[in-house]
Parts: C-alpha cells; sequence; structure tokens
DNA sequence: CCGGCGTATAAAGATTGCGTTAAGATTATT
DNA sequence: AATAATCTTAACGCAATCTTTATACGCCGG
C-alpha cells in the first residue's frame, strides 16, 4: 500500500498546523482544508483513507457533514471536537463518525487512533471499493460530492430525506431493501408508526423523479416487503 | 441479522452490573467475565460480535490480552481503563484495540461507541455473506441479497408467501417437507385449516417456476405427506 | 366400471397493503 | 417572531394478495 492519505478538515490555523505538521512528520500525505464544503468535495476528487474533521466549521455543521459523506462513502471520519458534551458526541457517532476526540488533544492519542483506523482500511480495502462519487442510471444522475440529483440535464431539487433515501436505494440498485433495513438506515430506530411516512416520501420521490410516477421505471415496490432500485436500460 | 452478541470483561462488580444492565435494556445479549484467562476462552467459544474489555484485571496485563486475541480474532475491542496517561491509550491501540473509553465514562458515549463497532462488524460480514447468498438450480436462480427470483434469464415475480415457500423448498432440496412442517414455518402455527390454501399456493408457484406445470420439474408433491424440491440435471 | 381419497386448478370473496392527497405539526430561515 | 420549507399524520380509493369455496382430475382397491 502507498502512503496513506489524510483529509484534515479544521479552520483554526493553529490547530491545522499542528495536525499538519505531526502528519508530514510521519510521513503521511495529507490535504488540509477549512470548509465544510471544501471537505465533501476533496473526499471526493482526492479519496483520502481516513478523514480528521473539525466539528465547529464556519459554514455547516459538523454532523450533516458526515452524514452527507456517509451517503456515498465509508471513509473513516475522526472528529475533533471542542464540545465535550455526550450528546455531541453520540450524534457524530451515530450519524457516521468513526472516533471522537475532545479538544485539547493529545498528538500521541490522535495518531495512535488515525492508525486504528487506517489498520482498518488496509484490512478491508478492496473488499469494498468505494463507491464512485457520481451515480449514473438511465437518465438518473446522483452527483454525491455536490449533493445533487438530476434527471436528463435537468436539476431537481430533493429534501434532505428524499436525498438520503435516493441514496440509500442507489447504493443497493438491484436489491430489495425491505422496509424495517430502510427505515432503520434513514431514521435511525425504526418506530413502527413512520411506515406511513415512508410512503408518502416514495411517492414525493417518484413524483421528482419517474417520468410516470404511476409506472416507476426506477423504483420498484415488493409488495408486503419493502422497495427496489432497478437498473435501467 | 441476530441479536449483537457483547462480551463484557471487568472485574470491578459495580461497573460490569452497570455495563449488564445498559445492555440488558438495549437488547444486546452478553457474557460477563472477570477474568483476563476467561475473556480468551469466551471470545473463542462464544464469538462475541463485540468485546468491552477493563485493563486492569487481577490476573493478566490487558494490553498482553488485545495482542494474545488479535493472533486470531479480529473481533472489535473497546478498551475501559481507568489510566488517562497517553501512553496507555496508545499502546492498548497500538496494541490492536479499537477504541478507548477512560473511566469514569458515560454510558451513552459508550453505547454510541459500541454501535460504531457493530456497524463495522455488520458491514463486514454483509459483504462476505454476498457471495454464498445465490441458489441455482437447473434453469431457477434465487438471488437471496436481492430478494430476486429468475427462471432462465427472466425474472420473475412471486408474492411474499410465494417467495417464502420457494426459500423454505430449495434450502432443503431433496428433503421431503410435511405439510405440517411447511405450515409452521411460513405461517408461524399450523392451522389445519391453512392446508388448503397451502395447494393454492403450490399451484400458483409451479405455474411460474415449472415449464409444465402438470409435470413439475421442480416440486414434487408425496401425497399424504408433503413436498420436496427436486435437484435438476 | 365405480366410488373414495387426496390433490390440482380456477374463480370468487375477504383482507391486507399501497399510493395519493391534504391538513396539521415541526423545523429551519430570515 | 414570522415565514417558508419540510416532515408527520390521517383518510380513502384502489390494487395486490391471501383465503375460501367449488369443481375437476388421477390413482387405487373393489
Amino acid at each position: 500500500m502507498n502512503k496513506p492519505q489524510i483529509l484534515v478538515v479544521e479552520d483554526d490555523t493553529a490547530v491545522s498546523n499542528l495536525i499538519s505538521a505531526t502528519l508530514e512528520m510521519q510521513g503521511y500525505q495529507f490535504h488540509a482544508v477549512r470548509t465544510g464544503a471544501a471537505a465533501i468535495l476533496d473526499a471526493a476528487s482526492f479519496r483520502p483513507d481516513v478523514i480528521i474533521l473539525d466539528l465547529g466549521l464556519p459554514d455547516m455543521d459538523g454532523v450533516n457533514i458526515i452524514k452527507k459523506l456517509r451517503t456515498w462513502s465509508n471513509t473513516p471520519v475522526i472528529v475533533v471536537s471542542a464540545r465535550s458534551e455526550d450528546r455531541d458526541k453520540v450524534e457524530a457517532l451515530d450519524a457516521g463518525a468513526d472516533d471522537y476526540l475532545t479538544k485539547p488533544f493529545s498528538v500521541e492519542e490522535l495518531l495512535a487512533r488515525l492508525r486504528v483506523a487506517l489498520r482498518r482500511v488496509r484490512f478491508d480495502t478492496e473488499k469494498v471499493s468505494d463507491a464512485a462519487s457520481v451515480y449514473r442510471n438511465g437518465e438518473l444522475t446522483i452527483d454525491y460530492a455536490a449533493g445533487c440529483v438530476y434527471v436528463g440535464e435537468k436539476e431537481i431539487h430533493l429534501t434532505p430525506i428524499e436525498y438520503r433515501l435516493l441514496c440509500l436505494l442507489a447504493k443497493n440498485t438491484g436489491k430489495v431493501l425491505t422496509h424495517n433495513y430502510i427505515l432503520r438506515e434513514i431514521w435511525g430506530s425504526a418506530l413502527p408508526s413512520d411506515t406511513p411516512s415512508l410512503r408518502v416520501f416514495m411517492a414525493t420521490l417518484r413524483k421528482k423523479i419517474e417520468p410516470v410516477p404511476s409506472h416507476p421505471q426506477y423504483i420498484q415496490t415488493h409488495i408486503g416487503v419493502g422497495y427496489r432500485m432497478l437498473r435501467v436500460q
């Protein structure tokens, strides 16, 4: 394996420099960015092995960055945050972060936790070839990095849940996803009361992406089971 | 997936009880042991999905437990320790631990980090099990992961009960399944009134998968007993 | 050849689950 | 605090599915 690539997302220059200097000294290759938007773009284009993410960025909420990332990537995320409340930790970890360090942190500990993350990447590299950052299926295009969805040439607007739902289906094109699985993935815990909600979202999603919503081309219903994204053409 | 299995290794009764009670409340299955020797034994026999390990055990050094474990297992290990020195953390993490929590810890945080570890386990096993999830018999193909059935190249649509019925027969190819057994497996309880229903389902299933439904190739009737899936070709 | 037994098949209800709409509640935005 | 966007909930018509019922078929011993 080549030199590990690390993406550092941190707006505080002092901390960023500290981390960068440390990584350099350890022989890692890295990119440093200062905003959430840049983080998402870089995660897609540079394909880092691990992401070190500060939660307190100026432009986006850190948890939302993680969620957005997790729609298409499994790259380990180590959160570095000034917030030390349990709530913050739980929220970030449940959103998909792999580890959480509270500032001020020890450089040694960060490096150790980084090694843990890299160990895992090495372990399951090639087993799960990380998805591409653009998904195409028929007329449908999802640009994960930008968070945009197109039907043909036209960009369409999706609400957050609609977007995550579509990504989930797209990531599992060809597989039937059960209601419970979808509910767990999108809502976290499967409150059975949310099932009707899922139907509503499917309806609105189909209205936005299907040429003829009453005869779905992309999203197929499996009655009594769940839904499935079909490969078109 | 089944209930996650957790192994708790902790000699302090108070902490052990706290963790156990919490796990129980969350619906996890767990074993609690008090020594390093027992931990190694249980990790081998019990095959937990995650191990929660206290470093300060009476009989062995915690780091050595991890090292020993890592010679043959990749089960995620979450360390819980009273030592908060960087040296200890680095040592444990580099020995193969996946996470390190310092006592006193918040139960919420432990649970969140546990979920992170379980997420990884589930992900790994999913990818592995995918390979063995296709059944082939003559022209018949069942893709368990995708939940689809093909006859030749053509996908055919099955209702939930038809699908479960076919899977049941397929998983017992060559064996005769009695009416009662099938009724219990598919309907849960064997109400004898459902037997005619079973016949109807067999008929529709045969119509969908058999080239000549009146001369079944796959599903054989054993009069007075039940049905059997035959190995074709 | 007949009649009983168990099965296959068809068709007719009964039931369940889905899609859709719209209104109310919640959350984000300004 | 007001407004807009989003999410949740409830209701209802409709379609798919399941169960039931009825009839026909084949096998076997008399």
